[in-house]
RNA sequence: GGGCGCUUAGUUCAGGGGGAGAACGCUACCUUGACACGGUAGAGGUCGGUGGUUCAAAUCCACCAGCGCCCA
């Protein structure tokens, strides 16, 4: 038995109005308390285990991380109420040179470098300011409610990560696939490091180029390089023409004179010269560009360095030495115009790197640093993709995957920071010979020598989160969690990480665990503010999700967001979008109100089909169907699609018609009525707050806790799935027609202005024997929601009454009578403007049955609908003929 | 230069070969015992352009224009 006193209370206790904040503010504790969203190794389950993309210890979550935190929590809800083990583990990344740069920017408000403070007092510094925003982080995500196990929170840097990413560099050291050596990297003169090739975004620039004579060393003209980078010029050590390019045939072989710096360097043939570009004549610069240190390697020339790490022009340069390298350009192009040996400038777009994080031009350098062998490991990252092991989704991203992984450059790891994991190897200052080893080391491993002395730089960022899916179960112990969550279920990230992030997770998972870090792979867009620009921190567009989850509560925000979630496409940001989604919060509560306050004394009890009206076969039957397609819309990632059902069902079905019609038993005197329709009502209130559970959170567990407190948080739940013996076509018919016949009575009062207190009485014309009765029988219905006091129903053939505004529906005519009021030329106007639009429904339909290859060659039941079609337009259009004679006929008795 | 995506109602966006949809906004009437964050009834679009395929194109194809992203 329900203890009647407390449903009377959790109804009659209820807000007119839904507030969310007082109901978001209590359920997030209560939940922690009753440990809902923790997850154990469990045989009699199967597992279900999202690994949280970890925000960036560097700042605070901005409206990207809402939706990706969003779409997470929907799946791993869902899971749990369907029965699954479900894990979703949190955590942050230490984002080394992010990070690092935020706290260089905090100490430079104070006037102070990190070299001010020394390393271990800055990485104090760091670890201080990622405590901080670590807490604001873990705030934000509580605020949205997220459903992870805190218990298992991980950070990158922490000692469990660490080991792990020792583990993975040694390991793949010790298989020769981490190898140090110089090459050609990318430098940032500002951050002081180097990047991997990501880490560099080209930009498109307006420039110049610049036309440089290099005379030959008799006096000779010489030749004309084009450059966009004249103080490069400085290192020159060769020129190069193609082999075939007949303008330069004599030169090649000769040499030229390196003006300003007055040295002489050769001309050489290469194949890789585009006669095309600039004079055909390239100046090679071997030390500061890509393609020239190719060429330099395949010629062997020497190799000039001109511009340092700071970004100043080398000794090497002579008088130019210590300018800055654009300085410098300035000085370089004067000079040699004074000498006139500027031949000519021209405007110039080009594309030049800078520094992922600061924008800064990175500059080309040799330099000596780690590198992982990349082509061994893409082989496993691209044959976990065609077999299957991981799918993406949308697919187009495969394509992506695959293009970048079959072009794969080494990765360039150690990064000249203090900010990240120590890179574990040392270097003997007695032998030469490095030592890498799982444990610190106290000697060289390879001569006994004590002089050894670690590695100064720490590791690429993305290093650590490439182990994330299994660095956080436990590898490389072979934890119980990691042989029960492990491979997780799926990654869910924007696309702006699939190299990056995914791309390494899915290689290092395959390499170092032997199987997938995750099956699927959910790729969905990128927020962008109101001017199309992608938010994030660095552009200052970013919006905090909070601003939205003040203005609107977390579920409006959660569910406004699952409707903008398309696949892979970006969405802009649109606070408008949560009106209606903050909207439909207070409509579930509303309606949930009306339920809870007439579901008083309910049993619950099987429901007997035989006991039931059209109305709740309908609802039923609606009811099912909705959530077999939410269902399997759930299961394709389709979150939209589904928010939208339930929305439409919710608001379009159950509470605009099922609802309404329930008041009548609800209200009525039939006391077996009354309690069938309550235990209809819990019944569907029940399942609609488990199934938009996932969605809005906390509205439903408030809910919930007035509809069913005895059977704890909603999260545990079970997830409704339909039951197809309430299917119920017949009832969905009939439902519609009588939805049509009601809408158009509506629709007839309102052409009049007539106020909804006023009732009328209506003649309804079925065309068929069944129809009437059917309207017949639901008359209660049709009086209640179209404002009718008498209802007559009859069959046709029937005289069209006069004295009535006419609409026909399907499979009926409706009368609306109104006796005196009615001004017939007025109405017969009316019904000629809906006969003319009728009358060229009807042409299109004739001119398609008209068409010999239609008939021939569209399917059977294409055309047969098109004949059903034709023939209820000429049928509606003939009793509106009718109709109109009757009133012509009103207007000659006159 | 190569690749991917986008262009649909005033705005933000779904849809994806057989009669154009949602939210917000707008108009009219209505404070009816769940809800004015509401109800009822409406207005609003030659689905970027031009060709092609097809019995049938907003939907498929080609080209063009504009916007955006990724890779060199």
């Amino acid at each position: 038995m329900h203890a009647r006193g407390v449903i009377m209370a959790t109804s009659m206790n209820m807000d007119k109005a839904y507030d969310a904040h007082k109901a978001e503010g209590k359920w997030y504790q209560y939940w922690l308390d009753q440990g809902v969203f923790d997850a154990e190794v469990n045989p009699t389950k199967k597992p279900y285990c999202i690994v949280i993309p970890p925000p960036n210890v560097t700042g605070v979550l901005h409206m990207g991380h809402a939706l990706d935190e969003t779409i997470q929590d929907l799946l791993i809800r869902w899971h749990r109420m369907r029965g699954f083990e479900a894990l979703w583990l949190p955590g942050t990344d230490h984002a080394g040179i992010a990070t690092q740069n935020v706290v260089e920017a905090m100490l430079g408000e104070e006037g102070l470098t990190r070299h001010d403070l020394g390393r271990e007092k800055f990485v104090q510094r760091v670890w201080a300011v990622k405590e901080e925003h670590h807490s604001q982080i873990t705030d934000q995500l509580q605020r949205l409610g997220v459903s992870v196990d805190w218990r298992r929170e991980r950070f990158t840097l922490d000692e469990g990560l660490s080991r792990a990413v020792r583990e993975a560099f040694v390991r793949l050291y010790e298989e020769g696939l981490i190898y140090r050596g110089e090459r050609m990297i990318n430098w940032c003169v500002r951050c002081g490091t180097s990047l991997s090739d990501l880490e560099v975004n080209h930009q498109q620039r307006q420039g110049h180029l610049w036309y440089i004579r290099y005379p030959a060393p008799d006096g000779g003209p010489g030749l004309v390089v084009a450059t966009t980078r004249p103080e490069t010029m400085l290192g020159d050590t060769a020129v190069a023409v193609h082999p075939d390019d007949e303008r330069y045939g004599d030169m090649i072989g000769k040499t030229v004179i390196l003006p300003l710096m007055e040295r002489e360097i050769p001309v050489i043939a290469d194949d890789y010269i585009d006669p095309e570009f600039g004079t055909g004549a390239l100046k090679v610069t071997p030390a500061h560009d890509p393609n020239d240190l190719e060429i330099g390697q395949r010629h062997n020339l020497p190799s000039v360095v001109a511009i340092d790490r700071n970004g100043k022009m080398t000794s090497d340069t002579k008088q130019y030495a210590g300018l800055d390298r654009y300085q410098c350009r300035q000085q370089v192009v004067g000079d040699l115009q004074q000498q006139g040996l500027l031949e000519k400038i021209e405007d110039y777009e080009h594309t030049v790197g800078q520094c992922q994080r600061c924008d800064t031009v990175v500059e080309p350098l040799i330099s000596t640093q780690w590198f992982v062998k990349m082509a061994p490991l893409a082989e496993e990252g691209l044959a976990a993709v065609r077999n299957g092991a991981v799918r993406f989704v949308p697919d187009r991203w495969t394509k992506v995957y695959e293009d970048w992984l079959e072009n794969i450059q080494d990765w360039c790891i150690s990064r000249q920071l203090w900010w990240g994991h120590p890179i574990p190897v040392w270097y003997c200052d007695d032998c030469g010979e490095l030592t890498c080893t799982r444990e610190d080391p106290t000697e060289c491993t390879h001569c006994g020598s004590r002089d050894i002395k670690q590695d100064p730089d720490v590791l690429d960022t993305w290093f650590s989160s490439a182990l994330w899916p299994f660095s956080t179960l436990g590898w490389p112990d072979q934890t119980p969690e990691l042989q029960y969550f492990y491979p997780t279920s799926v990654l869910v990230t924007g696309y702006d990480i699939i190299y990056f992030w995914v791309a390494r997770m899915i290689m290092m998972g395959m390499h170092l665990c032997g199987t997938e870090p995750f099956g699927e792979v959910f790729i969905h867009g990128l927020v962008r503010d109101e001017r199309g620009q992608k938010m994030s921190k660095s552009r200052g567009n970013a919006v905090d999700p909070l601003e939205l989850i003040d203005e609107y509560g977390t579920d409006a925000m959660r569910f406004g967001l699952t409707q903008l979630i398309t696949h892979g496409q970006d969405l802009t940001y649109a606070p408008d979008r949560m009106v209606g989604a903050r909207n439909f919060c207070n409509k579930l509560w509303n309606a949930s109100r009306l339920v809870l306050m007439n579901v008083e004394g309910a049993e619950q009890v099987n429901l007997d089909k035989a006991d039931l009206s059209l109305a709740d076969r309908w609802i039923l039957s609606r009811h099912n169907r909705m959530l077999a397609e939410l269902n399997r819309q759930l299961s394709a990632y389709n979150s939209a699609q589904a928010a939208d059902l339930l929305y439409d069902y919710v608001w379009g079905e159950f509470c605009d018609w099922y609802l309404e019609i329930a008041k009548l038993d609800l209200y009525g005197e039939d006391a077996e009525r009354q309690a069938t329709v309550q235990n209809i009502l819990r019944h569907l209130l029940s399942d609609i707050l488990r199934a938009l559970h996932p969605f809005m959170p906390f509205i439903t567990e408030e809910i919930w806790q007035r509809l069913a407190p005895e059977a704890g948080s909603i999260v545990r739940q079970s997830y409704p799935e339909a039951d197809r013996r309430w299917y119920d076509e017949p009832a969905g018919a009939d439902v519609s027609r009588l939805q049509s016949a009601i809408v158009a009575i509506r629709s007839l009062r309102a052409d009049l202005r007539l106020p909804p207190d006023q009732k009328v009485a209506v003649t309804v014309t079925a065309s068929r024997a069944e129809e009437a009765d059917m309207l017949a029988s639901q008359q209660d219905i049709i009086s209640l929601l179209a404002g009718v006091e008498s209802l007559q129903v009859r069959t046709a053939p029937a005289e069209p009454p006069a004295n009535a505004l006419t609409a026909v529906v399907s499979g009926a005519q409706v009368h609306l009578h109104l006796a005196g009021t009615i001004h017939p030329a007025q109405e017969i106007q009316r019904l000629r403007q809906d006969i003319a639009d009728r009358e060229s429904q009807r042409q299109r339909s004739q001119k398609k049955l008209d068409n010999e290859e239609f008939l021939t060659k569209a399917p059977a039941e294409v055309v047969a609908k098109e004949r059903d079609r034709i023939e209820e337009v000429e049928q509606d259009i003939a009793k509106l003929q009718g109709q109109v004679q009757v009133l012509e006929a009103m207007i000659d008795d006159e």
